[in-house]
DNA sequence: TATAAAGTTATCATAAATGATAACCAAATT
DNA sequence: AATTTGGTTATCATTTATGATAACTTTATA
C-alpha cells in the first residue's frame, strides 16, 4: 500500500535521526541490535517492512520509547 | 527475546480491546484489513511477530493512531 | 587527489509472516 | 442438550524479512 509505505519511510527517517543525534553509525546500531548493517540501511531507507520485534530492538538500543520511532 | 514477547502480547491485547470497544468481531476486523481471521487470532494472542505494515492496516481499520496500538 | 570511513545496494540462503483452508474449542442462546 | 457464533489452533504453500557476504557509492579527511 502506498500509505503504509509513507509511514515506513517516516519510521526509517525517525530511526536515522535519533541514531545520528546519539552519535552512532549505522553499523554501531546494527551491532547493538544484533543484526546486519545491510538490514539497518534497508530499514532506515524504508526499503523493507520491518517486524515489530525489529523495531523494538532498535528502540531499546537507542534508549527511546517505541512510540518515538513510529511517530510521524 | 522474552521482553519483545511481552510487548507483542500487549499489542495483541490492545488490538483486541479496541476491537471489542468498537463492536467488531475478529472476523470483521480481519476482513477490513484484508487478511485472514486466523491471522487476526495469531496477532491478538501474541503468537506471531507482526510486520509494521500489518499493524498499520489494523490501526487504520480501527480508526486509531498507530501509537494507540503499540502503547502499553 | 587519494585514502578511508560510512552508507547503500545486490545476491542468495534461511527463517518466519501471512494466505488459505479446515478442524477444533468455548460461550452463548435456543 | 443441541445449535450457533465467535474465537483458536493446525497445516501447508507462498511471500518476504533478515542473515550473511560482498561489491559499490558517497562523504569526509589526509
Amino acid at each position: 500500500m502506498q500509505d503504509s509505505q509513507k509511514i515506513i519511510k517516516q519510521i526509517g527517517k525517525n530511526i536515522a535521526a535519533i541514531r545520528k543525534r546519539k552519535g552512532f553509525k549505522q553499523n554501531d546500531l546494527a551491532q547493538m541490535c544484533e543484526f546486519e548493517k545491510s538490514n539497518m540501511a534497508r530499514i532506515e531507507n524504508g526499503n523493507t517492512n520491518p517486524t515489530i520485534k525489529t523495531l523494538i530492538k532498535i528502540a531499546r538500543a537507542l534508549e527511546v520509547d517505541l512510540g518515538e520511532i513510529i511517530k510521524d
